[in-house]
DNA sequence: ATATTTTTTTAGATTTACCTAAAAATATTT
DNA sequence: AAATATTTTTAGGTAAATCTAAAAAAATAT
């Protein structure tokens, strides 16, 4: 059993790690975990005492078999819970997040597996993220960021990058949820601003949020 | 906010304080902490600094209005999770007091009160406690215990003053369950151990087990 | 009323998870 | 390649929550 900061830091380096598991380094993890580069190496050091997480000093760290096995088990609790508190009890997408992560910590596969039954067995959440099954296998649905559409092109929204109420906020008022079709409008020179259609009416975002709203075609 | 262990320990005292809100003493907390003297003089210390309870040196621990009001909230959270947990994800009475001792701490009010009206408002949980409301009212009933009756008299098992696995396992198996009408058919002198029908058919109970079991008339 | 036992508190250590400041290693400029 | 800047680690310290051992207070027994 780990300690939910040990948790935590599993799924960031989960995370910053990306889907080709290149070393994480102390600094990014870190700026993840809003603390600093010592406690970070701290963390590190114990985690790889554990086993979880695989340290070559100045070269940053990777999940062993064993943290990603952990990590994806976190990620799957969030997730669910995410669903749970969306479909179940009526909260609003941008609403889940920070109590998913509180959620995401309370121990009992029994528990997970129940959940995930009474839930019907939910592929993703309610941000298009993928569920992993109990045994930890889900796919990466192969998304994009909105800044790499061109102009004429269109796309399904599919989910996002980026869990902030703030953001999520925004999008829900510009009708950026997902399932709905786009198309971009223009690109402004400018600053790379996005105008896109969507359910007939024109929306701009900046690029930084398109960065965060990714896209199926 | 108080951190998971000052919760268990507000909540223990609320326990150990009973109707009357009597001072608790040093030995009966560390117990029901599983800890130690010292270490329960110390949180002590620690929430009396934070106004959640009233310490004089030697003479025990009793908890103000804040304290009150803040076990209480946890308490209401505890119980909701376990009707959660029975009522929709289909687990047994026995099996819910961790989980929930888990669950309880998640921070949040609205949460706890979405849980309250997705699970129907329920007045007492799958152990028969009342659950307070959102407000922190709850109605104690007046029940008594099992061995508190005498021979030839009914009543129907309404609550269980220990939620241990072990104990409740015991009782179902015995079909000695909420709701239940039994009559006492004879005490035995020897040990003090009951007789009693339920459903038609005879089982018999320890003293220890039969002050446990809750009965109103 | 004194002695003994029990309960409670204090003192001093340990572990986790964080911090700041300084040193060491690596990366980037010039 | 040397100088400078950045990143990472180490060293040493703090707060929460625990522990053991010893001291102090209260309760009980003689």
């Amino acid at each position: 059993m780990q300690t939910f900061s040990e948790e935590n830091y599993l799924k960031a380096i989960f995370h910053l790690s990306g889907t080709d598991k290149k070393p994480v380094s102390t600094n990014a993890l870190a700026e993840k975990m809003k603390t600093k580069a010592s406690s970070a190496t701290d963390m590190v050091k114990r985690l790889s005492e554990k086993n979880l997480v695989e340290h070559t000093p100045y070269q940053g760290v990777t999940l062993t078999e064993s943290g990603i096995r952990s990590a994806v088990q976190i990620i799957r609790k969030h997730r669910l819970w995410e669903v749970f508190l969306v479909d179940k009890l009526e909260f609003k997408w941008d609403e889940v997040h920070d109590l998913a992560e509180e959620l995401e910590h309370i121990n009992s596969p029994i528990l997970a597996e129940r959940l995930d039954a009474f839930l019907g067995y939910p592929k993703t959440d309610p941000h298009g993220d993928p569920i992993p099954d109990k045994h930890g296998n889900f796919e990466e649905y192969k998304m994009f960021s909105l800044n790499k559409l061109n102009k004429a092109e269109t796309g399904i929204i599919t989910g996002v990058s980026e869990h902030s109420t703030a953001f999520l906020k925004h999008l829900e008022k510009l009708g950026l949820t997902l399932g709905k079709n786009i198309e971009i409008v223009d690109i402004l020179e400018f600053d790379g601003s996005i105008e896109l259609k969507i359910d007939g009416t024109h929306q701009t975002v900046s690029r930084e949020i398109s960065k965060h709203i990714l896209i199926s075609k």
